[in-house]
DNA sequence: ATGGTCGGCCTCCGA
């Protein structure tokens, strides 16, 4: 029954205990990161070799970065999004492992809304939706996982009415977003809990975390021949709430074998 | 309360 989890660690220098620790306790077979904020030279290979994982790794200095670690070797990478020959950010990684098509997806932010940021996104989802119809079509399962930056509905911010003119949540976001599932992809998360509140990210800033102001951006999206075989899904508020803490924390889920 | 917090880093930018 292989566990896979996504984590934006916010750097994965500064995270590195945090990022080491969770896994000893939760043990999943495939983590998807994000924002490692580093370039591949300089990722923490061999601690997460000790640890029982085999590693991918996108990187770039200062910005972005993802990578996978999984307890199977991972084979046939894809490093960054297909469709642009100059993309230059390293926002995207796909491979194959423990018998899953897996990618570990930065998606960009896209604030403020009136800059050139907006439409790199937005242009970056529709890329994305390409790439996962082309998946689609593999009839095989796959799990799309990382940091969406988009919140999908009303539900799954703690004020809605204070976020409609930002990126996460213009209506073009979350019809991208939307358009996506549309092709055939299931909210890992949504699909098991109906309940609102459940976020996957508090701002540093404030009382965010203390008064759970959070948002719910971080996903997992399931091929139907992963969708079919999902036994479970959770969001892990614990790292969020230990020393030295990313803003995000990890969701993991669980398919039948 | 016209702010607040992180991380990386050519002391500000991106989130």
């Amino acid at each position: 029954m292989p566990k896979v989890a996504s984590w934006n660690v916010n750097s994965i220098k500064a995270r590195l205990p945090n990022v080491l620790a969770w896994l000893q306790e939760t043990a999943p077979d495939v983590l998807l990161m994000q924002e490692l904020k580093t370039v591949e030279d300089s990722f923490p290979r061999l601690e997460f070799e000790a640890a029982g994982y085999h590693t991918a790794v996108v990187g770039q200095k200062t910005y972005n970065g993802v990578a996978i670690a999984s307890r199977g070797p991972l084979d046939d990478l894809v490093e960054r999004l297909p469709g642009e020959p100059d993309e230059a950010q390293a926002r995207y990684l796909e491979g194959t492992t423990l018998g899953l098509r897996v990618a570990s997806i930065y998606l960009p932010n896209g604030n403020p809304v009136a800059s050139e940021k907006y439409a790199y996104k937005l242009a970056w989802m529709a890329r994305l939706g390409e790439r996962a119809a082309a998946l689609l079509a593999g009839e095989q399962a796959v799990v799309l996982g990382g940091d969406y930056n988009v919140i999908p509905a009303p539900e799954d911010v703690y004020d809605p009415a204070g976020w409609a003119d930002d990126a996460l949540y213009t209506l073009d976001s979350r019809r991208a977003y939307r358009t996506i599932l549309n092709l055939g992809f299931t909210d890992a998360f949504r699909a098991l809990h109906p309940e609102p509140g459940a976020y996957t990210y508090w701002d540093y800033k404030g009382a965010a975390w203390s008064a759970d102001h959070g948002l719910r951006i971080d996903h997992l999206l399931l091929s139907p021949q992963a969708a079919d075989r999902l036994a479970a899904c959770e969001i892990d508020r614990g790292p969020r709430g230990e020393p030295k803490a990313s803003d995000h924390t990890p969701i993991w889920c669980e398919l039948e074998t």
